[in-house]
RNA sequence: GGCGUCGUAGCCAAGUGGUAAGGCAGCGGUCUGCAAAAUCGCCAUCACCAGUUCGAGUCUGGUCGACGCCUCCA
């Protein structure tokens, strides 16, 4: 089957053709490591993720690098303003980060490279990008000459021109170009930084990215993913600087394929601190099962905006609990090994159209609800090994549905009043059996009549 | 001001020229003592206008509206 994506460079869907396919080769901008993720941080993970078990099922082998940031004028804020020294503060964002997305079933990349750990390679690539002409050492600083580039703006799709013109940024002096910026920049004291033939400093953004994805996977590579708030001017930075070290005006001789997702909106409001309307995928998890919000973050297209929202999360929520109770109804039949259905994966080749997977999906749920026998293990193994494609259903049902609740205490008493209301219903004392009903669901208990017996859950 | 994206039912959301997927909610039926669950059925002409075409949600132009980037940002 053949993968089609959306490449922001040409701007166009684009058949997917590997550079070498023994080895695909991913890269994804990694979060910087100063505070918890957000739920804006988790989308793109999770596309990723998806995108990457996509392609490990269209070819034998994928490399998927995505870095972590743990150097940057941010964290030197947040660790001043947390008295947390550096290197304490950005392990420990990125432990949280890692488990966090692993939460929403993140499988992970297959190399984190840390930027602190690649200075000697950034200084390398500056030295390069000097010797050949594409950067200048100006007021202690390195800087990328953009002019140097004549490709700068096709990743963009802007003309450096006219942004600049009507661009409220302060130019530097010591700029020989208005669209210049910053490679290497002075450190003070205070300042984590690191011996250069430039003085003592540290990298500025994007350097990282560059060097990080030509060490992990070699230039050019296939695939870089990133939010699309990034493209400019991080990834159009991160293409001048790479393609400017190889002397290349072709920015596919840096990543042949850029895959951007759109943001998340909050009640239809941009997220941003100002509004306090920041959701942290740390707090989230405490409150929703994390395949409720990976599930959620699929509801949309990945290159549609996303308004998060109670309601959207508790559709994604109420379409799990009926997955989840159709898999408990078949639990006794067998799984085998299946790929999953055609149409499951022609929609995902499609640019990643999860909605149109989803369709394939419920379409499978409903017909493992109603077959029988040989039909229904084989409905069965069709969902779970596309529902495995997407990262949900990963759970048993009983431990999804609450059935196995092992809070002692409150079970016994649960049971004793089921146990009194079959009583009463079976003396016909329906009353007093609603009655009992009406108490179980204040306490957040839902019950089922099934042949089987009386079944309970607690409301999540 | 420049560049880009988008506007499909009450809500979420697919649809890259051939006659509107899927989900949630709602309504009606079956089942149930009643519920719940399950199951069956019903529920849109695609912001607006003008074009191209045998045919347009899908292409072109315009209008209105929403949003993103141009500055740290997934």
């Amino acid at each position: 089957m053949t993968l089609f994506i959306k490449n922001t460079l040409s701007g166009k869907r684009e058949e997917f053709v590997p550079i070498d396919p023994d080895n695909v080769r991913v890269y994804a901008c990694g979060p910087t490591v100063y505070n918890y993720a957000h739920i804006g941080n988790a989308r793109p993970a999770v596309i990723c993720d998806l995108l990457v078990s996509v392609l490990r099922l269209l070819y034998p082998n994928v490399t998927y690098v995505s870095n972590i940031t743990d150097i940057d004028d941010k964290i030197i804020k947040a660790s001043n303003e947390s008295g947390v020294p550096i290197l304490d503060l950005t392990r420990k964002f990125e432990e949280i980060y890692n488990k966090d997305m692993s939460m929403l079933g993140v499988v992970g990349p297959d190399i984190q490279p840390r930027a602190t750990e690649h200075i000697d390679e950034m200084i390398s690539l500056v030295k390069r990008l000097i010797e050949n002409g594409s950067a200048y050492e100006a007021d202690s600083h390195v800087l990328f000459h953009v002019p140097s580039y004549s490709s700068y703006g096709m990743l963009s799709k802007r003309d450096i021109s006219d942004q600049v013109a009507g661009s409220r940024v302060e130019v530097e002096s010591y700029k020989k170009d208005p669209s210049d910026f910053v490679l290497w920049k002075p450190s003070t004291k205070d300042q984590p930084g690191w011996d250069s033939p430039w003085g003592f400093g540290r990298p500025g953004w994007h350097l990282e990215c560059s060097v990080m994805s030509e060490k992990s996977l070699k230039i050019p590579f296939d695939l870089h993913a990133g939010g699309q708030d990034l493209i400019f001017p991080h990834h159009e930075n991160e293409i001048a600087q790479s393609c400017g070290s190889i002397k290349s005006n072709d920015p596919s001789s840096f990543s042949k394929y850029w895959m951007h997702n759109a943001m998340i909106r909050m009640d239809d409001e941009k997220m941003s601190k100002s509004i306090g309307n920041i959701l942290y995928v740390h707090d989230l998890i405490k409150k929703f099962p994390g395949e409720v919000l990976r599930l959620t973050l699929l509801s949309a297209h990945y290159r549609q905006p996303l308004n998060w929202t109670h309601e959207t999360i508790q559709q994604s929520r109420k379409t799990l609990d009926r997955m989840y109770r159709v898999l408990k109804k078949a639990e006794s039949f067998k799984v085998f090994e299946v790929s999953p259905p055609d149409d499951f994966m022609s929609a995902l080749c499609d640019d990643l159209n999860t909605s149109k997977a989803m369709a394939v999906i419920n379409s499978l749920v409903s017909s493992l609800s109603k077959a029988k026998g040989e039909d229904a293990a084989q409905f069965k193994s069709l969902l779970l090994s596309s529902a495995g494609v997407l990262g949900i259903l990963k759970k048993s049902p009983d431990e999804w549905l609450g059935y196995s609740e092992s809070d002692a205490a409150d079970n016994e008493e649960i049971q004793r009043m089921i146990d009194a209301r079959d009583r009463a219903r079976n003396e016909k004392d329906f009353s007093l059996a609603d009655e009992l009903r009406d108490k179980l669901d204040e306490m957040g208990v839902e019950i089922e009549d099934s042949p089987e017996g009386t079944k309970w859950r607690k409301r999540q």
